[in-house]
DNA sequence: CTGTTAGCGCCTTCAT
DNA sequence: ATGAAGGCGCTAACAG
């Protein structure tokens, strides 16, 4: 490796550069190295024989200026350290930098704020449009509305709002809590509770429909008592509202968690309290994290396909910018997969993992 | 909100409309939306008032064409579903939006290819400096050099290469592992074992290294038959090699791991086994993952600081953007935090909690 | 204080 | 089959 200065850094070689060297014009080259039908076959050799030996890159940046577009996509999330969002992310990534397009990716921190000014941000610094999953506190977004009056198409993905007409790609909580509830009654669980999350969050209530719809549907037992609501939905809630419902008058034998951290809770509790799972008690996460697959006994859980959600929404999004349409506003509803590992009485504990 | 079409995107107001408009040149425009010293302050006000009143907004792609430069840098990691690595990815997007910067992400699957790909894609699209952290089958790393042939800033984190002549970031993994061997020691264990990555590896060579060292320093009775390698670093691998150990003639009574998810494995050994922890066997992991905090007995670990890692490597990078600089070749190594947990032997679950 | 001019690198009519 | 010329939107000398 040579040993040049590291302040040196050499002007890039441009057409013009290739054109005097070449004697022929700019437009001629330009021409040449997208192989213009027009030009001689002779002089598009010559010119991509010049350009490859002098390592000829086009400046990008002019590029995109002339045709007014950046080959980048935007992409906001709530929280990025996230099992979820990080494969959102990567989904997207992967079918992005297949089409040649870059992700621009930023986090709101669940704060309206900051996803006002990240994605003012991505607005200015010009991405060709934007994949966002809203903020809690995100209501109208008329900042994301900016998107679309620019021209851009924006896709709403997982957490969405109805007040922005855009192309959503959501999972299908209800359906996803509803099998899961499903695979408790057949595994001959009588008294199944549900840990469930706030219910101003759209997934959350979902889910709780769902549970409560599949307890209907399969005439089960069903109480009230046994729905505890979680504000911060932490591993200590799933602790608590295990103790108190196991210690009351109807205790059940089964926990539907609305997270697979909740549910680590439920299950730390019940080892300690000297119950089996799944032959006592059994539990059953949502979103299969990571965890769920390493933990003892390992969780049996619903999968999001979060890396299915990230790659068809950049599908959708690059062909709104091919088109360059604005033009659609479907919904589009991934169903999610159970996966039934030990906590829900498989015997081994892979039995059905993810894809 | 008001219905208008959706394909109707409206043009964007240009320095020359508002020009023309106010009956001034371009030129005065451009330098009143600046405040420019020479220009009158009654002219500014003008300018000002009609650019925000019609929503004025700089055409970008023109701005950092004229520029040369793009606001943006590109961040690859070899895996994006990955606690620690979205970590640093969420440190450096804190950082870097600050400063009115965009991140552009990608990962490289620990694939050269993929690598050479992603890297190639950033360099084109012009971002304005690169954070890497190389795969695995990355040796020379010409690609990268590209970005610094183009007078573009790169620094490399976690996992580098000396081949490459750029700032580092790196955690100091020797001495992670040896404050965490030294912790295992202080609480009276007298057998420690180690199941360790692979030695090409170099995280995972300090890390032994730092294991021994520990072990040396303190007159510990040490054996190469302590010491297991992991291929895929699996949980699986923790279980058997726990197995293995405690099935011997001579076991041990405390495991360091290469990683929080082997130790996961070691635990589940020895619970099903019948050993206490930390009681009778005490385990310690690395990397701190989220899980450590919530599975149960919850699990002493070294913390990395991805995200501090991330914020750390971006600030380099926006000081060498803003000085047009690659003259720093200095290393930046980040210490650990030992983060005890119940499997050392602390009371409480949360002795030390991470930042 | 303001306007004129030139140009960043590329693409694209239009002419030859 | 090739060239000349204009322009994308903005900035920055250089002139007044």
């Amino acid at each position: 490796m040579q040993n040049r200065p590291a302040e040196m850094e050499k002007r890039k070689l441009t057409l013009k550069d290739i054109a005097t060297s070449l004697g022929i014009s700019i437009s001629t080259v330009s021409r040449a190295l997208k192989e213009h039908p027009d030009i001689a076959q002779e002089t598009i050799d010559r010119v991509k024989e010049y350009a490859q030996e002098h390592h000829y890159v086009p400046n990008y940046l002019a590029v995109n200026f002339r045709k007014s577009r950046t080959f980048n996509i935007g992409l906001i999330v709530p929280e990025l350290v996230h099992h979820f969002f990080a494969n959102v992310i990567s989904g997207a990534i992967a079918v992005a930098n297949k089409h040649g397009y870059n992700v621009m990716v930023s986090q709101s921190n669940d704060r309206l704020a900051d996803e006002v000014m990240v994605s003012r941000a991505m607005l200015n610094s010009s991405v060709d449009g934007l994949l966002i999953s809203i903020s809690n506190e995100t209501i109208e977004g008329l900042h994301i509305q900016e998107f679309m009056d620019a021209g851009k198409p924006v896709i709403q993905f997982d957490k969405i709002t109805d007040l922005l007409d855009t192309p959503k790609v959501i999972v299908d909580d209800f359906d996803g809590a509803y099998q899961a509830v499903k695979h408790l009654i057949h595994r001959g669980y009588k008294k199944i509770a549900h840990v469930k999350g706030r219910d101003l969050v759209k997934n959350a209530s979902e889910r709780c429909q769902g549970y409560v719809k599949a307890l209907e549907n399969h005439g089960m037992e069903s109480s009230p008592d046994w729905i505890k609501g979680c504000t911060d939905i932490s591993e200590q809630e799933g602790f608590d509202f295990a103790k108190e419902l196991m210690e009351s008058n109807n205790p059940p034998d089964a926990f539907f968690c609305i997270t697979d951290l909740v549910a680590l809770g439920v299950i730390r509790y019940l080892k300690q309290a000297g119950y089996q799972i799944p032959k006592n008690v059994g539990v059953m996460g949502f979103s299969n994290w990571h965890l769920a697959e390493v933990v003892s006994p390992s969780l049996s859980s619903v999968d999001q396909h979060g890396y299915e959600m990230g790659k068809m929404a950049t599908e959708i999004i690059l062909e709104m910018i091919q088109k360059h349409s604005l033009d659609n506003h479907e919904t589009y509803e991934l169903k999610t997969k159970l996966v039934i590992r030990e906590s829900t009485g498989s015997v081994q504990s892979n039995l059905v993992t993810q894809g």
